[in-house]
DNA sequence: TCCCTGTAGGGAAAAGCCCGGG
DNA sequence: GCCCGGGCTTTTCCCTACAGGG
């Protein structure tokens, strides 16, 4: 196993309010310190290097995990508050082979602690909601700018957070180790592995499996744009491509690239940044095999093409004659 | 100067999936 | 528990502008 890069326990834990933390009962505070060391234990065993804590050594000393006046998961040590302060958004970076990649994911980056490996923890045992839910958080994320770090983690992640408790009596994915919190949902998420599209569009055939997805799809056969720009009048079919048009209003850029730094206002456009970096040429000529970066640029050039076949078309002809 | 390429801004269309409310 | 609407995130393709090099 190739090493991985260092990750800290607040990376990985599940935050809970003082007020929420006080509703557990004392199995149910148990049930959540074994699943943070075995979380942990995961981590290891994928090749992650742990940084010790504070917290990782209460959990292991069964300590309470809630201190007035620090709060939730806060360490106590001197350096704690420097520590802190010290943190930023970085890209780690690992190589893999001659491939070099990023784990584009936000990284608390402690300066004062050295890692700490938890070689001694024990083998994790079975895939459980918390190895989806670690798992889900090591995947590819965008690198978001500080700026927008507040908003984002006010939103979804934090509420991803809160839910693994809950999550706890939830319906797991045979296939994917995906768990949810009811039946249904589960069923729902089951048809993306079997293809089962219960809503079909009687119009063009296309299925889905959402009946949401059907309706949005049925837009672009009516030409619908019920979302409006305020500002320029230009309309959309979907709520979310109107925000994406209303950054050019607003000139938000959420979207940075974790190697230089620049932002960008939507997903794609960074996405296709990165290509730079990483020197990615997915877009090959299937007439003489030069590589391009962006697709547009490919359509560009086959264009230089089809004025070397006219030239030879004519060319031709001239010496028929 | 022309041609070609690299790069980025932004639009259009779309898909997948989650969540909260009824 | 289920359905629905809304929202978030991401993707692909496209057209285009601009800069730089041969
Ligand atoms: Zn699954
Ligand atoms: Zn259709
Ligand atoms: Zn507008
Ligand atoms: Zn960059
Ligand atoms: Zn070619």
């Amino acid at each position: 196993m190739q090493p991985l890069e260092s990750v800290i326990f607040e990376d990985v834990a599940v935050d809970f309010t003082q007020e929420e933390w006080a509703l557990l009962e004392t199995p149910q505070r148990k049930l959540y310190r074994d699943v943070m060391l075995e979380n942990i234990s995961h981590l290891v065993s994928l090749g992650y290097r742990i940084c010790k804590s504070d917290v990782t050594f209460q959990l292991e000393q069964g300590e309470e995990l809630w201190s007035e006046g620090t709060g939730f998961l806060q360490g106590q040590s001197a350096g704690r508050e420097s520590a802190i302060q010290n943190e930023e958004m970085i890209a780690t970076q690992h190589t893999s082979g001659k491939d070099t990649f990023t784990i584009m994911q936000l990284q608390k980056f402690h300066t004062q602690e050295d890692p700490y490996e938890y070689n001694d923890l024990g083998a994790f045992t079975h895939s459980s909601i918390v190895t989806q839910h670690v798992l889900t958080h090591m995947e590819k994320k965008p690198c978001i700018s500080k700026q927008y770090q507040k908003s984002f983690s006010d939103q979804s992640y934090v509420n991803q957070h809160k839910q693994l408790y809950t999550r706890v009596k939830s319906y797991e994915c045979h296939l994917c180790r995906k768990t949810f919190s009811n039946c249904s949902s589960l069923r729902r998420h089951e048809m993306t592995h079997t293809g089962e599209k219960p809503y079909e569009c009687h119009i063009c055939g296309n299925a889905f499996i959402q009946s949401s997805d059907l309706r949005k799809h049925s837009l672009t056969h009516t030409g619908e744009k019920p979302y409006e720009c305020h500002i320029c009048g230009k309309a959309f079919s979907q709520s979310s491509n109107l925000r994406q048009h209303q950054r050019t209003h607003t000139g938000e850029q959420p979207y940075e690239c974790c190697q230089c730094g620049k932002a960008f206002s939507k997903c794609s456009a960074l996405r296709r940044h990165e290509r730079t970096h990483t020197g990615e040429k997915p877009y090959g000529c299937h007439l003489c095999g030069k590589a391009f970066s962006q697709c547009s640029a490919l359509r560009r050039h086959e264009g230089t093409h089809n004025g070397e076949k006219i030239l030879n078309a004519f060319s031709k002809y001239s010496d028929l004659r």
